[in-house]
DNA sequence: TATCTAAGTGGGAAAGAGTGGGAAATTAAT
DNA sequence: ATTAATTTCCCACTCTTTCCCACTTAGATA
């Protein structure tokens, strides 16, 4: 299960180190995708291949169907994590996540998501600032 | 499976290089045919039969599934892979696509697309746009 | 406190990919 | 049959990517 926020640089050749605490759980090769709120999803290929499975069921004939395929396949990234544990953002998805230098990962149950650092701090703000109000309705609907 | 985008140029001669990472999939003879949203598909032989049969299965009685039959068949061109990788565009399918210098060269699944690189950006722009219909069909193949 | 180890960062060299141009070969035209 | 034009093949240059190594920092241990 992963877990926890770690602060990392990601550098000019576009390399960006997972944190030692997920290695074991990715293993040697995941998949990077374009997530939601303009963060990237990193997932292992076991679960990137649960995706696309479902992916592919989609018909080639509607059109919203088509660019949503294009969206998940187009946007997605096979990454071999390096000797020592870093992983390759490929360009367009570096800059779909807007990463700068300082990129915030994070673990989030069975995937990993990477942010611009700036991001994830305003999103948390937003977030913790609306907590109240979100368990307020998890509630309504038993799931707390 | 094809994943990722890549920028690529065709030049005054009508080459275009398949991206590395495409070319164990796609192997020395593909399918080029013109698509859907105004972009080139591109098929291994495999992926072309399984597409020919589908449409010659299609009820010819129906108007519509006859003019897509020839817009697939009519315009379809089979092409070498050369050996550094590159393939020939014919001259009528790359001015269908409205192929500049530039082009955007996609892995959808089964499929390649060939895109012009402007034409990409702003079809991207269109689905990106549609975050909460995003994270709707994100829900829908499990990923969150 | 000093030392050791592990994790993260950065840079240089080698390998690979992409692009462009010219020669050879094929086709067409006079 | 000769010339011209187009296509195909091959080579070479350049830029990017990959691999490997070294430095730095932080945390752990003695």
């Amino acid at each position: 299960m992963l877990i926890g926020e770690y602060t990392h640089a990601i550098d000019d050749k576009n390399r960006l180190s997972l944190p030692a605490k997920f290695r074991k759980i990715m293993g040697k090769k995941v998949y990077i995708t374009p997530g939601l709120d303009s963060c990237l999803f990193v997932f292992t290929p076991k679960e990137w291949e649960k995706i696309e499975e479902k992916l592919s069921q989609s018909s080639m004939g509607q059109s919203d169907s088509r660019s949503f395929s294009r969206h998940m396949f187009a946007g997605a990234s096979e990454a071999e994590v390096d000797s020592i544990g870093r992983i390759l953002v490929p360009d367009f998805l570096r800059e779909k996540a807007n990463l700068k230098s300082k990129c915030v990962i994070i673990g989030v149950s069975s995937r990993v998501e990477i942010w611009n650092e700036k991001t994830w701090i305003e999103y948390k703000k937003v977030v913790e600032k609306q907590a109240d109000n979100l368990a307020e309705k998890l509630g309504q609907v038993g799931v707390i």
